[in-house]
DNA sequence: CTGAAAGCGCTTACAG
DNA sequence: CTGAAAGCGCTTACAG
């Protein structure tokens, strides 16, 4: 149980006092010191292999360098993976540490960053309660809305999310489809989502002056989505097109048409959402909506380091990353 | 910047010390708090919505609830993301938080724990530079191998790894095949773990008497897949089954043979490994290897938890959660 | 059963 | 340009 390197050992080591070992290695602005002392300084530093303790740093100074990510309890499939990657990556670069809290509903009971005091707060999904939305704000938290905000309707991501709805349909409508299914996960978890995109989904429909979608279940089972797709196509009025929440649901449609010996996109057509890495090797290729995850992540990097840092950062992506990806499948 | 609430105000508001404070919050063991009193701590704390700060309790214990899970710069795939999902949530409930570094390469000039103090350091793919790994364990902070570590041979995991490998061989052997091939996803970042698993494939064929594995690389783009497909079949003596890397291989072999017009397995066999949630959904549903992730991950996270707590643990997992998923691919 | 006080390792006015 | 000292919010021997 060797005592950790201090700042004080290493003002022993070069002969300086604490104070000046942590002027140097913060840079004090208003501190200059001698470039010999700081060599010095330096080097003991070197020697010892010291770092400064967070748990110190952060008592003193009132914060951490955490950044406070709150998921909500939703499988990480590809897109959220994703995002938590390149996050993660963003974020250290920054000098922020990315903890992630899973959370089924965010209330005064759970108030992870009483605890952690991280330096800005992202709720993933859904926005804050308003009452913790001013705690937060009144112990100068900074909250930074994340791409994925569900409720708001004129908010950008829920723009984006009804958006890849609409840019599903669109593509269908344009190539002849007027009667469309609409695969639901039939997850618990994404109902959030679910109803978003098929919101933009519904939206659209009107519009350009098509039905209404004929919502069925699709979970990632053949058997479930082979009975989906029988179903869709003995309607009075068959549905040719189906719109999947997103493209694993989208192989389990292709894959329940396999199963009926059918194929995309002349027995029924299917598009997807996420662009994953899987949809370009799917049979046929997945027609998918792209929407722009990557950008959205540098994005949502850009505006929290911005937000911690005080300095100006990009306003928030909006609807401009959305993208149809055409491959086969419509 | 409204100050947040510290042990003192909830003393003041309760009429009592700082210190009862702490020992009714930590419910320490030597010092029974009479009841009253203790309720009436309890319900100050609640009224201001009190919660210890982390850095003081860091700073003041020595350590902190961290768990520090080192990652390499691999891409977060399928397996690791689940991996960390459900480790986030099990550490959770333990009191952990699971904070996740990625780093090249551990060296001296990375050595995150000098400034997080984690209570724990695990990392999760290749085993530490003997001398961090000392300075660790002089700083009293345990290193739980993980499931994933890679290059001792007699490792659990690296059996597991291996193990893969050997499955798939002895499926396909069984299955009268006798000249195999070997999808290689042609990933840098994920070298060491093919090395491992085409380790358990040329030792499974050495012994079962079948040639050596033609390895070919197969990215994830269908050109390129057809091209190895291809390839093994225009063999002298032609490969008539392949052993993936993982099922995002084995699904970019099979999109392969679709442009080829080749089907699985009677044109050529295609095992994966992993089972991912899509593996049913291929076309034909993919036969693959379970390395058990789930199991392993569990006991992963009862490992961690009981290196921080000096509580006894189970005894690392070894190969009885690898299992065959017998599906139509191969 | 409860409290006063020390001290964890930093940073930062404040003096010199 | 450098240092002595206070103080961030806890926990925990030590007294009472």
């Amino acid at each position: 149980m060797a005592k950790a390197v201090t700042a004080l050992d290493v003002a022993r080591e070069a002969g300086v006092s604490q104070a000046t070992v942590s002027y140097v290695i913060n840079d004090h602005p208003s501190h200059k010191i001698a470039p010999e002392t700081r060599a010095r300084v330096l080097e003991a530093v070197a020697r010892l292999g010291y770092t400064p303790s967070a748990a110190a740093r952060a008592l003193r100074k009132g914060s951490t360098d955490i950044a406070l990510l709150i998921l909500p309890d939703v499988p990480t499939g590809p897109a959220v993976a994703f995002l938590l990657e390149r996050l993660t990556d963003e974020l250290e670069l920054a000098g922020l540490v990315l903890v992630t809290r899973r959370v089924r509903q965010t209330t005064e009971r759970t108030a992870p960053w009483r605890e952690l005091r991280p330096a800005v707060v992202v709720p993933i999904v859904s926005s804050l309660a308003p009452e913790l939305e001013v705690e937060l704000r009144s112990a100068g938290i900074p909250v930074v809305g994340s791409l994925l905000e569900h409720p708001s309707p004129d908010d950008g991501t829920s723009l984006g999310q009804i958006l890849a709805g609409r840019y599903q349909v669109e593509h269908l409508a344009a190539t002849g489809h007027l009667r469309l299914g609409y695969a639901d996960p039939a997850d618990e978890r994404v109902r959030a989502f679910v109803r978003l995109r098929l919101e933009g989904v519904r939206l659209a429909c009107m519009e350009l002056g098509l039905d209404e979608p004929v919502v069925l279940p699709v979970p990632l089972e053949v058997e479930k989505a082979a009975e989906a797709v029988a179903r869709w196509r003995s309607l009075p009025e068959p549905v040719t097109a189906v719109c999947a929440y997103n493209d694993e649901t989208a192989f389990a449609v292709l894959a329940g048409m396999h199963r009926l010996g059918l194929e995309a996109p002349d027995d029924l057509a299917v598009i997807g959402v996420d662009d994953i890495p899987l949809a370009p090797l799917a049979s046929p290729p997945l027609t998918t909506v792209d929407q722009g995850l990557d950008a959205l992540t540098l994005n949502l990097a850009q505006r929290i380091v911005g937000a911690v840092r005080g300095t100006p950062s990009p306003p928030r992506l909006r609807s401009d990353t959305v993208r149809l990806v055409l491959r086969r499948s419509a």
